[in-house]
DNA sequence: TTATTATATCGTAATATTGCAATATTAAAA
DNA sequence: TTTTAATATTGCAATATTACGATATAATAA
């Protein structure tokens, strides 16, 4: 087959992997480092900025989009785009939590 | 064409997207999840913990050791699996200096 | 209305991922 | 040495991702 099972794994572990996984290609990488830096979150700059064709990057913002990374409203025939911080939230503290956990673990097998 | 040009983002960029991308698939977030709550990181328990096959586990253990994200002992027959604590001190410290941008920016245009 | 501009979508080719059965490997146990 | 147990690798089918040219859409400008 080739499909993941998704139903076999938790709600939260099914919503890591979904924004995870937006993050996981270095485009959308740079395109949410760019939407932090840039202070208007201005548009089609993106496409100026990357290394990409229009309709590549247009499919990108449409996946962190889709993985709720990103948010974006209309401004006349521009889009405005911009970091979802709810989303950025949760990630933050999911690693965070993790990092705690490590940090009482302290088994240190491997 | 289809192949992603890493060469042209930045190497933070491209070392995000790795661990990123190992970590978007469910089944190596469970990982990941199981290996911090196991006292003892044993091994082949992941297999008898996930309903998937031991070859594919096997082959997502893989990805996740070739991302960094977890390092494996051998123990006789067994392998012993653990999460690699500086990649994941390396993706807590860039959502929190993300989360505290996003504090201090309030651009808010979305 | 007719450009023009910004963005999205479609179609398609190349490549990567996912999953598993079968098989290989490797180390301890008999 | 032979068996057994644990894990890895191979081969392969199904599906997903990535990228881009071409085209569609939608809003402003002329």
């Amino acid at each position: 087959m080739g499909a993941s099972k998704t139903d076999h794994f938790t709600d939260e572990q099914n919503a890591l992997a979904v924004l995870a996984k937006a993050l996981g290609h270095p485009a959308r990488v740079a395109i949410m480092d760019y939407l932090l830096k840039v202070d208007t979150c201005i548009c089609g700059d993106i496409v100026n900025h990357l290394p990409l064709a229009q309709a590549t990057v247009s499919q990108h913002l449409k996946e962190l989009k889709n993985a709720g990374l990103i948010k974006g409203n209309i401004e006349g025939t521009a889009i405005c785009y911009c970091i979802d911080e709810t989303a950025l939230e949760n990630l933050q503290r999911y690693f965070a939590s993790i990092s705690e956990a490590l940090k009482k673990k302290r088994t240190n097998c491997c």
